[in-house]
DNA sequence: GCCTACCATTGGATCGTTCAAGTACGACGC
DNA sequence: GCGTCGTACTTGAACGATCCAATGGTAGGC
């Protein structure tokens, strides 16, 4: 149709089209929803009257009937501290692609940063969006409690991470959908390259001991150091995930001068560690090796470029959006939760160079 | 109410809420809609009833009967090349606090990447959305062309530059509402800030010229300069936008020893002069001045910190939701365009430092 | 030629809300 | 006492799709 039409008049409904096609209003539903129960002829016709009078179907008529809106609502947060921001953006992109696919939309909205729950209870009760994508349980997750609760469908990027406080009894209970990246593979992916590259003493650079996540991450390091046959000990340092804090860090552990890479938690943290070797005259990938994690905006354009962990996060929305359907359509859930892994993005800070 | 109480059953209705209360479904309504219609006591009442049910209106039957949805569309567009993706991710949470306050969602869509019409017609005929917000009016704007065709309400993020073929009579003609920030005047204080610094020959990185945006931040390099006497003659140069492309750009530039300074049109062009000058042995901020635009993630994060013109996306968010509301309400927008100014976020690869 | 089975097609009811028109009732003016 | 007005609320219809039960038509079996 071209889009002068919908200058003619007012928009056409499945009545104007049985009309003008000489059917009546179910055939012509049928025709979109059910093919395969019209006479060839007979869809032939109904095809031709909507693609003439550009018709498309009333979501909100549609959305009232079978009470399914094809949106999916996702908490769109302030970004946070650090490089993850571009994270987000790069995920929120894939899911949009890959919910479109599927016919359904992405309904961003927000809440008050105090209150986790803010948002959800609302949207659901107005039946607003069909499904919900969580994307930050790492600080525990009240929201897909919230959300089991009240038996709303919902995916979390994220696995569920057991509180060490109830221990494992009670993390048996804790199941739903997920899908995650495997940060501890994608820490000892980074440590592993380093040591190929000739470092032996491999620093690890983190967050502070309460981050799920970072402890994950850094127990890939560990694992890496051990296959290796390097003594991790006093090769660890913490601090918050912050260009300056970390900068500060890695001068302290410089001091040791048999130490010669990082592996960092985050691209935050190994920014800082590029800007104390440039402080100390120290080239990276030259003279000393280093790695961050996510493959953020930064970590590539930065200089000399920085090796990091990306997540492949495409695949991550693709999974989601998979799972999302099964769900929403009641079948059983072939898997609970899929692991994906990580892969390494070489740069310069890691690999001698000149 | 609590959490608890969906559990107990199904949604509670207009009809459910009107029993309860002992009154007509239309008298809820307009307790929701037009409370002053109602005595207070029996205001009072109803809205009792609807607490402790916790009713939610019914999206799906509201838009159906008022034809308004609540939803803006907004084509989320894959990452495009260089930092400005931080730079939409910023926008687009503004934008999502920002409609929220006013009662609106912000649906997201994606489309054929080779067509820049592709989405929007669908969402409009299915009347899914009220109106659109554009971001990329740098490329021509055929969105805007063809939702101002069909009478579909948009405002864009970035003015409508007159195409220069059809000459200023034509320009006239294009008008719809937008917001945008004033890039030449950035410029202009990026490089006013230099000049105070004590450098004289002030360079320009630039894209091609066939970029709009280029040429208008590249006019307030000139005027900077020009109001400080200084001659921009053989100091300007372009490439595309990519750090390594800006790097040897930067390499070029610096074979004339009296260029001391640096202005770039984007953070991507001046991360490539930091490299081009890591390279050359020069310490930013101290041997040679350097800024960037669009203060994205990389710019506070990178080595020695690069000072970068800011765009108060925040408030372009909140001007386009108070123009959208205009434009709803089918009130005469009061003024077409608005033009936001930046500011500049100094850092030290622009000022003498240690 | 009649019955059954099956298929495409039909009309009416329904989802939950708002709009437009209508009722009931008390206050006011002449 | 009657008509007029205004307030507070009620009733029926409509938005545009889908679901459901019922219809008419055709083919096959005996």
């Amino acid at each position: 149709m071209s889009p002068m039409r919908r200058l003619a008049g007012s928009k056409p409904t499945l009545s104007t089209v049985a009309e003008q096609a000489g059917v009546s209003r179910q055939t012509v539903s049928n025709a979109l929803n059910n093919p395969h129960l019209l006479r060839p002829d007979t869809l032939e016709r109904v095809r031709a009257v909507i693609d003439e009078l550009g018709y498309t179907p009333n979501r909100a008529a549609r959305q009232l009937r079978t009470r399914s809106s094809h949106l999916i609502g996702l908490r769109f947060e302030p970004a946070q501290e650090g490089t993850s921001e571009a994270l987000m953006d790069r995920f929120v992109h894939s899911l949009v692609e890959a919910s479109d696919e599927t016919g359904h939309h992405i309904l961003l909205f927000s809440g008050d940063p105090a209150d986790p729950l803010d948002g959800y209870d609302e949207l659901l009760r107005s039946t607003a969006v069909d499904a919900f994508v969580i994307t930050d349980t790492y600080a525990g997750t009240p929201q897909a409690d919230f959300l089991k609760l009240v038996g709303a469908p919902f995916v979390t990027f994220g696995r569920p991470w057991e509180d060490p406080e109830l221990g494992a009894a009670a993390g048996s209970e804790v199941d739903w959908a997920w899908v995650d990246v495997d940060g501890r593979h994608g820490a000892e992916l980074a440590t592993a390259h380093l040591l190929e590259q000739g470092h032996e003493r491999v620093a690890w650079l983190g967050w502070e001991k309460t981050s799920r996540i970072g402890q994950d991450r850094r127990a890939g390091w560990r694992q890496a150091l051990e296959k290796a046959g390097v003594d991790p000990r006093g090769l660890g340092s913490r601090t918050t995930d912050n260009v300056d804090a970390a900068r500060l860090a890695a001068h302290e552990v410089l001091e040791d001068p048999t130490v010669t890479a990082f592996t960092c938690v985050s691209d935050t943290m190994a920014l800082g560690v590029l800007h104390a070797c440039a402080e100390r005259g120290l080239t990276p990938g030259r003279d000393i090796g280093v790695t961050g994690f996510d493959d953020s905006v930064a970590a590539h354009v930065t200089w000399p470029g920085l090796t990091s962990v990306r997540q492949p996060l495409e695949q991550v929305a693709r999974e989601i959006v998979d799972i999302l359907q099964q769900v929403l359509s009641l079948r059983p859930v072939e898997e609970k939760g899929r692991m994906l892994q990580p892969t390494l993005e070489v740069r310069r800070s890691s690999r001698r160079w000149e």
